[in-house]
DNA sequence: TACTGATGTGTACAAGTGTTCACTTATGTG
DNA sequence: CACATAAGTGAACACTTGTACACATCAGTA
């Protein structure tokens, strides 16, 4: 797993790679990944699964950090990015799957994905934050946020990175999409459709 | 070309596709593939430029359509979701070329999104919606309605195309971040950071 | 100690891969 | 018509690929 996660890393796409490839990137014969998983796929499923892992231990630190709410924004970001950051290659194989070939892992990302944002709603409920809005509704922003945020992937890891310039300036970009999207649902109820 | 794009529509990931199987598709020997593309990069990026060409006719239709503000939002969902609907393996090759492992094709995309974005800001402009936003919150703004909306590929191209109840829900999550979105524009000077 | 289950190894094979070369066949222009 | 240019062909090359099988090595346990 780590093998394949080094080639994605690298910049190969997940679909691309071979039984061999990742073996020999492993330092071990090919036939040793029998052992361990049945094919690409199942390997790619059990990737899912660990991001699930970095994911929560993202969310942890999250609201170890974020105690109120006025810096709630920019803790959260920062907080995001530096994972991203420090985990590329396994937010690489994320942004891959998601529109990868295998619908198995596409789920599996999709639904970690609804799992943060539910999580998210929960805690801006704890936090006081948008109490005028229905549980439909706040689940709607937050899976809206969610996806922002996913998408802002595309941006950190296109950039090498070491360019703090170029990170400074999609941080400032995500921070102000968020701030966009809670004006919105801050005023949200003047039109409940 | 059209017979990568038959092979991605068919679930197939663009990065693994090899020459020999996309000239096989294509129903013409190997070599021949060499007579119009240098690699499949090459091929990707030619596939690009006509994906700006669906954008452009999708966003002719969009104008054309919508001539009022009011029901903008539902409208322009509406004409996306059939573009998609209706251009699957282009759309599909759109998603799947923003996490591609090709940069170059990568970069493409994002261009084509940008220069997207612009012309919706363009045209909100012209339509004296959010005459309030300076010009480059505005464009912020159609940054995010953009990406959102794009996010939305995945959830439509996960569904099966007759699925119309499924399409339905899509459609009108989708049109709810709009709304969200436009609500958070509204509001932005009360907050402008 | 002897055994067992998990992991790794080496060999083998048939099939698929990218790319090259010299060739044929259309198509449209002077 | 003759001719240039574009598009397609077939054979060949040196590799790579997925997968199967029998065998080796090691850890831990009874």
């Amino acid at each position: 797993m780590n093998a394949a996660l080094a080639l994605v890393g690298k910049g190969r796409h997940f679909a691309s790679l071979g039984i061999r490839e990742v073996t020999r990137q492993a330092g071990v014969v090919p036939t040793s990944f029998y052992r361990h998983f049945r094919n690409m796929d199942d390997l790619g499923l059990q990737l899912v699964d660990e991001l699930g892992l970095v994911l929560r231990r993202m969310m942890r630190e999250a609201r170890a950090n974020v105690l109120q709410a006025d810096k709630l924004i920019d803790e959260s970001v920062g907080i995001f990015i530096s994972h991203a950051q420090n985990n590329r290659s396994f937010f690489m194989f994320m942004a891959q799957g998601l529109a990868g070939e295998s619908r198995a892992v596409q789920e599996g990302i999709r639904s970690e994905m609804r799992y943060f944002a539910s999580e998210l709603a929960n805690d801006l409920r704890r936090l006081k934050v948008a109490e005028h809005l229905s549980d439909a509704d706040l689940d709607m922003t937050c899976d809206l946020i969610v996806r922002s945020v996913a998408f802002s992937l595309t941006d950190i890891l296109g950039i090498s990175p070491e360019d703090e310039c170029q990170e400074e300036q999609v941080r400032q970009r995500t921070a102000r999409f968020l701030q966009l999207i809670f004006v919105g649902a801050a005023h949200w109820n003047s039109r409940p459709s």
